[in-house]
DNA sequence: CATTTTTTGAGGTACGTACCTCATTTTTGT
DNA sequence: ACAAAAATGAGGTACGTACCTCAAAAAATG
């Protein structure tokens, strides 16, 4: 067994004290630039790597990490925030917690001041699902500057300049449903009805993005009509997937593009939609899972919400202790559900 | 920030010396029934958990498990084996070592000698993928005997006695290819040609059986031939395959089964076996991508070699540590890839 | 009851890092 | 060259547990 190189051995290959070591391992002031770097060679020299087990003991307060969540949620936010608890039982053997934080989407501005309410003191890290408003990049970058890591999830931000995200590839996604479409089809012609709650969510859009790339380009026999909004409510939904059928006779297809497939899947049933045609829906949940089974939903194209978790809490204290993480491991796939592997 | 109990807590709360809760805690002989029980009850009354980090820290050697994988390999062991690496790489800084050591996977008797050799003090843990003989099994329960914790690994190993298993269920695997298969072909009539390495295998069996289920059941047009053997040999795979297509003419689809999916979809690029027809194959690797990529495979069946790895880490250390895991955390999911999510 | 055996307590050190204080040295500005 | 400021060193404590020794107490044995 290789010891590894410990605080002391570094000071002593750096030819510094151990208070010298630890202000530049820990980003204290007070040291010169020439110090500092003949520290960082020392570490590259010795191969010097910070024992974080020690390190998280000492440092008392192990991490606290925040999840930032719509307060409007639908069924899949549940399962996240199901997983963000478990995960908080079981990371707390580890001196990790996870929390969630409801904040308004509708309503930027209220948002942005809750985000602006949280402190260091309260937390080392965020992820954050959240519209692209100006009010929450603001809010973001000020949280950055008090020193609280961030990171986009599920729901991307634009802004490149932070690195990490944590979610899948919508346009991709959407792409992995339209090819499932067409070939579920076998051959067949006709309409797709494309349903969601809100075309205004990037999610959607590129999912919609994706979806007609596939089909556009290797099912000429099949159309995608203009995407049917539900605005999450029942009666709306059945109003306008009621009316789409009516309207086009031919429709062999239908793509459920939202987080929130239990209104369309509900109303699938009510109206018999689904029989005889395929139906694809995103993010497993209790609705989908059904859905699978009874053969309401053919496939649904699904991110695992414990990977999603997992993955966002292991960037976060990565950014907290000034390492990487291995993008390849980090990647959340993009999951195909049918009945047989759910 | 609620104070977590310390050792010391419970001291005071049993009733009792700290010597005697490590006694307790650690599993030491020595002490009366009646004060285990005292010191158990107050560990509930007072909720107290073990801080794991001061515990590594303090048993100075962190973890150390070992993978015992064949040494006959199939790209998706390298797979496997790259993942491994990776972790034993990121773990260090949590004192978590992983390695790999090969096993005859032909000759039961020196694989089971290998495995004797281990003693607790170079291993905490081993995740074991070898065939199941009673050698093995032996070895195995030797192993435990010493005070080494393990697991089967992908592998599947009957004896019921032990839980945690990590990989896939086959049969859900095999169902889940099968499923595709009958929806891919659309509709269209035929027979299928599945072939593998051995069907000595049970991972081969398993899957052939969920296979076989769904086609006969829901796909009464579609005739699964006999199950092919290539023995890992080219000459041979190019061989049966180019028999099977000549002896049935109406040949619609081919099922890869084996984890080492390299043969057989060279082989059908040369026999063009795979134009018009639909081709499954199993666990992605560099060859089954480019298979997904370039058409020649429809579909792939897989497992997450990272999360097989992570999975078997966490399962082991909590083994030792005498915690629980969460099953629905660490099941296996039976991945379904296409060109679109690869 | 005396003696052996078992059980328990008391106290210590160690793990590797964080974080603190204070003295001392080095550098900077004038 | 001098004072002021900045940089560094020396030494300590703490985190919560593991693991060790030795003495003392309790229980079992005859």
């Amino acid at each position: 067994m290789p010891m590894r190189p410990t605080t002391k051995d570094l000071a002593k290959a750096a030819g510094v004290s151990l208070a010298t070591v630890d202000r530049v391992l820990n980003g204290r002031t007070g040291v010169r630039e020439k110090t500092v770097k003949a520290v960082n060679e020392a570490i590259e020299r010795i191969g010097f790597e910070r024992n974080q087990v020690a390190a998280t003991l000492a440092r008392q307060r192990g991490y606290r990490f925040v999840f930032a969540l719509p307060r409007s949620g639908d069924e899949f936010l549940e399962e996240i925030v199901d997983r963000i608890r478990e995960f908080d039982k079981a990371g707390r053997a580890e001196m990790i917690e996870a929390d969630v934080i409801r904040i308004d989407d509708h309503d930027p501005h209220r948002a942005a001041r809750t985000l602006s309410r949280l402190s260091p003191e309260d937390l080392d890290g965020i992820a954050i699902m959240a519209p692209e408003t100006p009010q929450i990049r603001d809010a973001l970058h000020r949280m950055r500057e008090r020193g609280i890591r961030t990171i986009p999830f599920v729901a991307n931000q634009q802004e490149e300049g932070e690195e990490g995200f944590v979610g899948i590839e919508n346009r991709a996604a959407g792409a992995t449903a339209g090819r499932l479409m067409g070939r579920f089809l076998g051959g067949r012609s006709g309409s797709i009805v494309a349903l969601t709650e809100t075309t205004q969510s990037r999610d959607s859009l590129e999912r919609r993005l994706g979806f007609d790339r596939i089909i556009n380009r290797d099912y000429p026999d099949l159309r995608i009509l203009p995407t049917l909004e539900t605005h999450g409510d029942p009666g709306r939904a059945q109003h306008v997937l009621r009316n789409a059928l009516k309207a086009h006779d031919d429709v062999v297809g239908l793509y459920f593009m939202g987080a929130e497939a239990r209104v369309p899947i509900e109303v699938a049933r009510v109206l018999n939609a689904t029989e005889g045609r395929v139906t694809i829906a995103h993010e497993r949940t209790p609705s989908t899972e059904n859905a699978l089974k009874d053969g309401t939903v053919d496939a649904v194209i699904h991110q695992d919400p414990g990977h999603l978790v997992r993955s966002a809490v292991r960037i976060l204290r990565a950014k907290c202790e000034n390492r990487t993480t291995l993008a390849s491991q980090e990647r959340i796939r993009t999951e195909i559900l049918i009945a047989e592997n759910i």
